[in-house]
DNA sequence: CGGTCGACTTTGAACGATCAAATTGTGGAA
DNA sequence: TTCCACAATTTGATCGTTCAAAGTCGACCG
């Protein structure tokens, strides 16, 4: 870096023009003549000029930055998918002309607290809300503030998720295992889900479809085991299961869920049983189980189609106006 | 967010001292009198007012923010360690005070490009580079433009490390295999390596720890086996080797090809081969495999602490000047 | 009592961009 | 010719902060 910055004025000087035109060039350059515009863009890349961000922003109190919260590593695999999320979204809103800013927190109130620092000091314009819980504050005190945000996780308090007072992208998560149950079904009636305990929004969207897929079949839907998300709790449910009871095909809430099945199959020299995941993860790729692909991707596309609109900047949108969501199918990863 | 924001200038008048009084509370609370400090803090907290980033930022021509790039998605296990090492990096950059910028970038010349920006933007004020290789271009451009940076990996074209330009991080990868050959040597002489092909630096260094342990121990480092990072392929290069040799214990490279030789050998009926891995991801976790680990968070810190050096903010150092880097450790898991 | 020092505080001037309003130039209609 | 509308460009003010220099005040010393 050179001891003095190249600022608009030197872009002006050598292009012969004023500040005020170089800026027009940059940011709306339809109002300036051809000729003057090329003379500036030539001038631009000769210094090799590029704006003062903070400068930009200190005027237009738009920072054209998203902020997007990084959990706590806690080890298992299900920060995976959540860490796609993040790459697919970073490399999207670079394509748009935006940044991301990350930042760390360990519980909802210290999370409030850095998204408030952030906006308030004016470094990110719109926030993106991972993993949405059961009465979340977090949603809560964005909407108060009035902070552009889109959450990655239905607004799970609403009754019709439609009505939803602000802007959600979600993974239809009981459309997945319903493909799944569907293809486990040509395998035998006998198939089980492995879910979370109950009271985990998230499970208990995902246990639906297989529910669903089990019933429309003429199937029961009476095999429901329920593990913490831990490899071991998983793989002593079904080594029960296994012993006990026939069974067919087991669909899993998660990837550690059913490398946990698929373990305590292949200890009860059950290979024939047929297991599938859920989120595709490198874990059950590597083993070649079936899983559901999130495609984390459309999601983070969705999300910056939500933020943006159709303009190419951040809306601020009114409580109760043009609401949107987008629910990604996911697709069914089979091996 | 408020119509209109709060400014220094607002804390400065309920206060009733000046604006420069408010700013040295923030910024030297010492050469303010305790009194007047009292009542600044008082107004500043009653408003709660907090600095514009940007406008500061444009003043003092400094950022606080440190840029990292985001590799693209490409599936495997390989990606994890560095997303942990983001994760931690986030965390203790937030209690330093600093921010993280998150990019994408599919080769080193965009990587190049988008850094270019972000500095001349003065978005960022340092970058971490991660993945280094020989001949590493964006080692080059970032010394040559004088952008403060640490990298994450040694810098392979000096002949000795420690004499390099610039501030580096890594982790002891020859200490890591050599501590897992060593424990596999108390299973039997028999310790092969399943590493990548030649020319990867990484690689090259973690052979060197199997190679050394081997002769340490008067054992002889002739089972040799190479793989590109892919599941599929380490298992068709270790089954061959089962088949063929007599092997008591293999020390791979990374944890995909740990996956891939635990698979073969599963397959072998041959359950009594110690197989140790590189990275301890959830995938070897979930497979109760052994495992070194690289201890990201030891390398976030190192990273930060080279970055800031004793004072509070990021330093800019003149070339030759106290160079510093970290070796971190990694330590073994036993499963 | 006047002067000097030190601790504390205030004042004007940046930092580099955009906004809003004013200015210049050009062609066509009256 | 005169005037107006409109396009293109310039000028002055401003965003919120920190830097550098100058100002205030009381205490202390000779």
């Amino acid at each position: 870096m050179s001891e003095k910055s190249i600022t608009i004025e030197d872009v002006a000087a050598l292009a012969g023009v004023s500040r005020q035109t170089v800026s027009n060039v940059l940011n709306t350059p339809a109002i300036v003549r051809t000729a003057t515009r090329e003379r500036v863009q030539d001038a631009i890349t000769r210094l090799g000029y590029s704006p003062h961000a903070s400068a930009r922003r200190l005027r237009t109190r738009r920072s054209a930055t998203i902020g997007i919260h990084l959990d706590p590593y806690a080890g298992g695999i299900s920060g995976v998918v959540l860490d796609r999320f993040v790459h697919a979204l970073t490399e999207r809103a670079g394509d748009r002309g935006l940044r991301v800013l990350v930042y760390a927190a360990s519980d909802q109130d210290e999370e409030i607290r850095r998204m408030s620092e952030l906006v308030d000091a004016g470094d990110v314009e719109a926030v993106v809300v991972t993993g949405t819980r059961y009465g979340d504050r977090r949603l809560a005190w964005l909407t108060e503030r009035g902070v552009p945000f889109v959450s990655f996780g239905r607004p799970w308090d609403v009754a019709s998720p439609e009505d939803s007072a602000h802007l959600w992208v979600d993974v239809d998560g009981a459309s997945g295992t319903r493909a799944a149950t569907e293809h486990a079904l040509t395998v035998g009636p006998g198939v089980a889900f492995l879910g979370w305990p109950a009271g985990s929004p998230t499970g208990d969207d995902r246990e639906r479809g297989w529910r669903e897929a089990m019933t429309d079949a003429g199937a029961r839907p009476d095999l429901r085991l329920s593990a913490e998300e831990r490899v071991a709790e998983a793989r002593e449910q079904v080594a029960e299961l296994l012993a006990t009871t026939a069974v067919d095909a087991i669909v899993c809430a998660s990837d550690t869920l059913a490398v946990g099945a698929h373990v305590a199959a292949v200890a009860a020299q059950r290979p024939d049983v047929l297991i599938i995941g859920f989120d595709n993860t490198p874990a059950v790729e590597a083993l070649g189980l079936s899983s559901v692909e999130q495609l984390p991707e459309l999601v983070a596309a969705g999300t910056l189609d939500l933020l943006m609109g159709s303009g190419g900047r951040i809306e601020r949108r009114a409580a109760g106006e043009s609401e949107g969501h987008v629910l990604v199918q996911p697709r069914l990863v089979l091996r």
